[in-house]
DNA sequence: AACGTGATCAACCGCGCTCAC
DNA sequence: TGTGAGCGCGGTTGATCACGT
């Protein structure tokens, strides 16, 4: 029995492998594990009545003794799932509703894979539930080359990122990210950030830009298996390998550039929008046609300073860059306008050949940077209640995206330069592809913005910051260090390094464009 | 009707957390 | 302070269903 089982010998219930010496007719049958008879497998109708019988008795929680007291020939593990997922009383049956889908796809842009969470503001749905329908949506659409986040929902996050007054308040304790300290979010891994460092002294966005579950979002569902196609293209983890000396400096550099940039979501899209008015090493030449018209460093791979002060790492790191790079060009069945995108076919196989080792030394890992989130978010949910479901699902609602109607939800993601770069270079990159199962019209982005010089027009909807750019001398390499984006003026340029860094990668990114085209995934330029 | 393929969903598993001792 | 129990989360798997050929 329970009892003696814990009694014993280390054994953790969380195996589910717990011996029961107490099978009920409800557990017979097939699928009895080892020698206690644990059963695994579908539940039946009879187990789940024993289930709910125990818990009108005895409550919620103390899983591993349900074992005890009903006979149930199940581990406590396998009683709660079922009772969260099947059994509860408030939930909700049936196909998520137009509402809850949407819902669902603004929880996930706002905090990736946090199933739990977004169920905690889906009243009766599980997060189970909400995992799979959204890795089921996520493959449907990455297989119809459409990308995961509607434009709209992009817009109104970029446009929230910038205006929302919550932006600056997300410290303040009014959401879930209140309980993260700049601090916390200061702690990169040394190992891919040895020469770049954060400036602590950001204002007015400085708490925002590290907020870091924010950043997760798209992270985290890059990250996933099912997210490719929202991402700057993958550069398939074979073609990194093509050239291991300089791919391993381009990758790690870029996914080293790419959070801190994702950190400065306050220098707005708007000053990259103007990038190619400017020479600029953040513009790499990635255009052969010189659609840029930007000088190009030479020598960039190795960045500003004709070489790369990013320590080499080896191993590929994925450039996760946001859906957004689908900015306004085609419309989805949202009735968006999306972008054109890689062919389905460009897709499979980029999502078949996934870099190998992102999880090593991704940066921007949505398991990093969503996990003190996660810790303090469990933690806090914990303290809660620990008898009472419902009672916690109440207690984690996060206060402002609590309303079922998209429209209303707050958006707190900043935008990075760094993806809108990349965005950019997607923008430009004509792609040839049918949707599968959404035919859209296809166009590619030199058609649609006739010259690709205006092609940045497209990305003037990211609000205010135009003028901030245009206050500095962007035609020289250095011009962004005159803004002080990328370091505390205080600083004395101490903290430049880490930019230069970035610049270099992204000089790096040159790269991108052979990468690119070897793999296909761009016929004609960029 | 048989078969193949993809979608869906329930359940499992491993990990890591909190808490109590 | 260390350890184990209990629990929750996120990722994955496998069974089943639906649909097309």
């Amino acid at each position: 029995m329970y009892n003696e089982m814990n009694g014993g010998d280390g054994w953790k219930m969380s195996k589910c492998h717990e011996p029961s010496s107490s099978v009920e007719e409800a557990n017979g049958g097939d699928n009895m594990e080892g020698e206690g008879h644990l059963k695994k497998g579908p539940w039946t109708s009879a187990e789940d009545a024993i289930l709910m019988e125990y818990v009108q008795k005895h409550g919620e929680g103390n899983w591993n003794a349900v074992q005890k007291y009903s006979g149930l020939a199940r581990c406590g593990k396998s009683c709660r799932l079922r009772w969260a997922n099947h059994l509860r009383p408030d939930l909700k049956k049936g196909a998520f509703t137009q509402d809850e889908e949407r819902k669902i796809i603004e929880l996930h842009a706002k905090m990736g894979n946090k199933w739990a969470r977004m169920a905690a503001e889906l009243p009766g749905r599980t997060d189970n539930e909400i995992k799979n329908y959204w890795n089921t949506r996520m493959k449907r659409r990455q297989r119809a080359g459409l990308p995961i986040y509607p434009p709209d929902i992009c817009q109104r996050m970029l446009d929230n990122s910038e205006e929302s007054p919550n932006v600056g308040s997300l410290m303040n304790g009014d959401n879930q990210h209140s309980d993260l300290s700049p601090e916390d979010n200061f702690n990169i891994p040394d190992v891919e950030f040895k020469n770049l460092k954060f400036p602590r002294a950001y204002p007015p966005y400085g708490p925002t830009i590290f907020n870091v579950p924010e950043i997760s979002m798209f992270e985290q569902s890059a990250a996933s298996s099912y997210s490719y196609n929202m991402m700057f293209p993958t550069i398939p983890h074979k073609q990194l390998q093509k050239s291991d000396t300089s791919y391993n400096s381009l990758d790690v550099s870029i996914g080293a550039a790419v959070p801190e940039f994702n950190h400065y979501a306050d220098y707005s899209c708007q000053k990259v929008a103007d990038l190619p008015k400017l020479s600029s090493p953040c513009i790499p030449n990635l255009n052969t046609n010189h659609q840029f018209h930007g000088s190009y460093l030479p020598g960039s791979h190795a960045g500003v300073n004709g070489n790369t002060s990013s320590v080499p790492i080896s191993g590929d790191v994925k450039m996760e860059l946001p859906s957004f790079q689908y900015l306004d060009t085609q419309r989805d069945f949202w009735g968006m306008r999306t972008s054109p995108v890689p062919s389905a076919e460009s897709f499979d196989t980029l999502i078949q050949s996934p870099p190998a080792d992102q999880t090593q030394l991704d940066p921007v890992s949505p398991q990093r940077n969503g996990l003190l989130e996660s810790v303090v978010y469990g933690s806090k949910r914990k303290r809660g209640s620990k008898s009472n479901l419902f009672q916690k699902t109440a207690d984690n609602c996060m206060p402002r995206s609590s309303t079922l109607n998209p429209c209303e939800t707050e958006w707190e993601e900043p935008w990075d330069p760094i993806s809108l770069i990349a965005s950019v270079l997607t923008v430009h990159t004509p792609i040839s592809m049918g949707s599968v199962d959404e035919p859209q019209s296809v166009e590619t982005a030199q058609d649609h913005y006739g010259k690709h010089e205006t092609v940045f027009q497209d990305l003037a909807y990211f609000p205010r910051k135009k003028e901030y750019v245009k206050q500095i001398d962007l035609t020289r390499p250095d011009g962004f260090f005159d803004l002080g984006w990328f370091g505390n003026p205080e600083d004395d340029g101490k903290d430049q390094s880490f930019l230069k860094d970035a610049l270099g990668a992204l000089g790096s990114a040159e790269l991108i464009q052979s990468d690119l085209k070897a793999c296909g995934f761009c016929e004609t330029q960029y």
